[in-house]
DNA sequence: GCATGATTAAAACAATTGTTTTAAACAAGC
DNA sequence: GCTTGTTTAAAACAATTGTTTTAATCATGC
């Protein structure tokens, strides 16, 4: 029984990637989906056809929809922990700089129009529809950034801070900026240019102040012992 | 063709529900499987077992699984909208107390493990998948609470706040509060403890005095003419 | 050029899902 | 008791989805 005779590309498809470039193509097309659509809603159909490849390839690939999932996790953390987001900003002289510079750094991260916040992203989607893969994102790519954060929160703090303060304080800041990438649609109708040209550098400005102030009257209630 | 003869209702099912009471079962179970699962997730069938009801009594009674979700949320925020969480707390004496009490209400409500969560459950949802209900949901629902919160914000930072300012830290107060719910299994690992008996209580204690140091600090800087 | 393994593409499959169909059962009014 | 409209339940339907099957095509090595 011969097969069908196949068929020629489609003029407007998306180029047929090479012989070893079909996984990579795969890979990249379903990086895409998966953070546009989350894992629920992404079309292996979609994203074959996005990669310019045929839908039985994933499961020639890689196995199948799920572990395709976990490969573009696995592919988007290794990408990031080779970088940490404040590697630069801790050198910076002054604890308040490098406070600065690292909310900076997250928020425009969060806030990226292009893969910087792939990671990010497909973290929100973890966050509500929990897979196995997050216990390892977080440890691997989010924990470590948590605690270069820390560090720095822990220096304006002073000493006498102990590492649940540092943490809640830390995670304070975390949440004001991840703020504004899970709930822009909410923050879009509050405050509806929030997110225009110049936006999110305000908004970094106004996350750094409003918690170096925190934290620096933190600091002075735990010195003067009243904490 | 006679139809088959229709099966007892079996021993260990939900207790079916009185005629003009199916509506009403299916309301409930519903708001419950969409705070679960998300609707895409959410199986009309679930939704039937969970309401002791058949499969077409979705459709009878709503017209489909998406108008039964419109209705969920109408539902919730009718039920929310006769209930602002602040308004006692805008009748405390003095602006820190008002914000201390609005800060533990919204954190409660947000970490409640009844319905009283249900609005914030199905907001986190909607944020990530919106559907054009959210438009709604914020308006009725979200934004009236904002605004108060917004009335004490503006309080404590003075006259000299001006709209976009007293916004802004609001929406950094806000931010604290919802990452506890959002963002629940990241804080769990990150913070292990943090959800314990009296955690909550912690987090809200922080989260207030975090954010009343940082308000007075804005309001020292705009009357000094700093800003 | 042949053999072998890798890779691809179209068709088919099996399961799932929300919706529709249809008739039975129910409730209320006369 | 009959009629009428409402409500229900089981079966069927149609569409969708990820996966599997199968053979063609390709690439490499001898």
């Amino acid at each position: 029984m011969p097969k069908p005779s196949r068929t020629p590309p489609p003029a407007g498809a998306a180029p047929l990637p090479s012989r070893e470039g079909t996984r990579a193509a795969l890979l990249d097309a379903a990086t895409a989906v998966f953070v546009e659509q989350g894992y629920d809603l992404a079309r292996v159909r979609d994203i074959a056809e996005r990669a310019g490849a045929n839908v039985a390839a994933i499961n020639y690939h890689f196995g199948g929809k799920e572990a395709l999932y976990l490969e573009v996790l696995r592919h988007q953390a290794g990408e990031r922990i080779e970088r940490y987001p404040f590697a630069d900003a801790a050198q910076l002289a002054g604890a308040e700089q490098a406070l600065r510079a690292a909310v900076t750094a997250l928020l425009s991260r969060f806030l990226a129009e292009d893969q910087r916040a792939f990671v990010a992203k497909l973290l929100m989607r973890e966050l509500l529809s929990p897979t196995p893969a997050l216990r390892t994102l977080v440890a691997d790519v989010i924990a470590p950034q948590f605690r270069q954060l820390s560090a720095i929160v822990a220096r304006l703090l002073g000493p006498k801070a102990d590492t649940e303060t540092v943490t809640r304080c830390t995670l304070s800041i975390v949440s004001q900026c991840m703020f504004y990438l899970f709930a822009r649609p909410l923050v879009e109708q509050l405050a509806p240019h929030s997110y225009d040209s110049g936006g999110p550098a305000l908004l970094a400005t106004h996350i750094a102040q409003f918690s170096l102030a925190a934290l620096q009257a933190r600091r002075r209630d735990l010195e003067a012992g009243d904490a």
